[in-house]
DNA sequence: GTCAAAGGGTCCGGGAACAGACCTTTGATG
DNA sequence: CATCAAAGGTCTGTTCCCGGACCCTTTGAC
């Protein structure tokens, strides 16, 4: 009586992941990504504690002592007072430390957050160009393009980029989808900032950019799911000839 | 001086999510899930818990404790000495209690879970079908879809069908993908039970889903996800016109 | 018939997180 | 200048969770 397992596709092993890091340091990768994604720019107060905490559903001393790592990481200063708190103190790191600083990420992680990202992105930018959008947001995801054109050649590009992105996630109104956005854009950011910046290369990036834009302004979401689909793409070529 | 906030699509409140819950009310939504979604079918025994506690990353102590609850449940049952373990004790129950004993979904989160697998689902279908499969995983997706069709009209139609769901997103090879497959269907699995058994329906149903297997089976990635989508813009229809 | 192996069942000490009260600093305001 | 409020800083008791050692039960193998 061996087993009758099918043994080819085990959805247990598929399925079970092993659930919770340490609650500590889920809470610093959490902050220092929303940082370098630029959720928070530089010079930039976050939150109170008091607040912070409670949004994201740990007490006070965890969240304090995630601050204090990030403080010694430099990503933020803190001071006392009334009107004090913490603010952001993070500039870009110069690209050109192409993928030999960062510990790279091994293959097959890589491979998956290539492969999510091509399917998650594209579609928050279908479902956000469904969406009826108000003035004020149509307005917003305009300026987030135009600001990574503004951002060309200076440090600030990266994160203008990742605004970008994370703004489109934004407007498609789903929280599960920002989620995934978010988690795609925190896998591939230190990769993503490691692209060499050719002039040609960011040009492209950037009109394909606006045609997302353009797709999702005019309501047309099979557009605008194709542009984002090239513009992956066009990334992922990118990321796959630099790391072989 | 009032803040010069957008105001309109603020990152951080759309980004920074309540990251955890309870590791032990984590473990057991992780296993009932599990087995309501088939990963696990009914009389199939669970892994001895020190292995199943390693690979959900919790003590086994945890662990332990969760299963007590499931048991308190009824979901399994549990015999000791050699050869004993966790089996699971678990038929779909009947539909027709159309979303009134479930707690219903609020509405956002509805439509948040409808979209999000709208777009996971024909993305994991697409991504399968640009994978090389060997033969076993081929059989395997067949297979999958077969069983559908065979427990039409039973009870493990609910389970037949999720079950598929789930081979198609583990044969995208991609754990991020996998993992966002998972989470669309069990956020609607309660939703999706109560969905009426029209014969025309189901007969529909598993059309689509022999049209997916069909194109990934021939690597023709847009035909699956073409497929996948009508699969899941018909369930969503259903869906929403049962609840208003 | 005996025994060893493979399971589940129990217990305990230590560390991580939490909740909440309280202290200190500092800018704004009357 | 005195006061207040809004922040960060500190402390404490409690609960949760982990890791690991150890015990009990059953069954297949010799």
């Amino acid at each position: 009586m061996t087993a009758p397992q099918p043994d080819v596709g085990r959805l247990p092993e598929a399925v079970l992941r092993p659930a919770t890091a340490n609650v500590f340091e889920t809470t610093v990768e959490q902050l220092a990504t929303a940082i370098r994604l630029g959720v928070f720019v530089d010079g930039e107060q976050l939150p109170p504690e008091r607040e912070l905490s409670e949004r994201l559903g740990v007490s006070r001393n965890t969240l304090r002592d995630a601050i204090a790592a990030l403080r010694d990481s430099g990503l933020v200063t803190t001071r006392r007072g009334r009107g004090g708190g913490t603010v952001v103190t993070y500039v870009t790191p110069e690209p050109g430390s192409v993928a030999t600083a960062v510990p790279v990420r091994r293959g097959a992680a890589l491979a998956d957050a290539l492969d999510f990202r091509r399917i998650v992105e594209p579609g928050a930018a279908w479902l956000a160009a469904r969406q009826e959008l108000a003035g004020d947001q149509r307005a917003w995801l305009a300026e987030s393009a135009a600001e990574v054109w503004a951002t060309v050649d200076t440090p600030g590009h990266r994160i203008a980029d990742s605004r970008f992105h994370l703004a489109v996630a934004t407007l498609s109104g789903s929280p599960m989808v920002i989620e995934s956005v978010t988690r795609a854009q925190a896998a591939l950011g230190e990769l993503l900032a490691a692209i060499p910046v050719l002039p040609r290369n960011i040009t492209h990036s950037c009109e394909q950019h606006d045609a997302v834009v353009d797709a999702v302004l005019r309501g047309d979401a099979e557009a605008a799911r194709a542009a984002m689909e090239e513009h992956c793409d066009a990334t992922s070529a990118l990321l796959r000839g630099l790391l072989g």
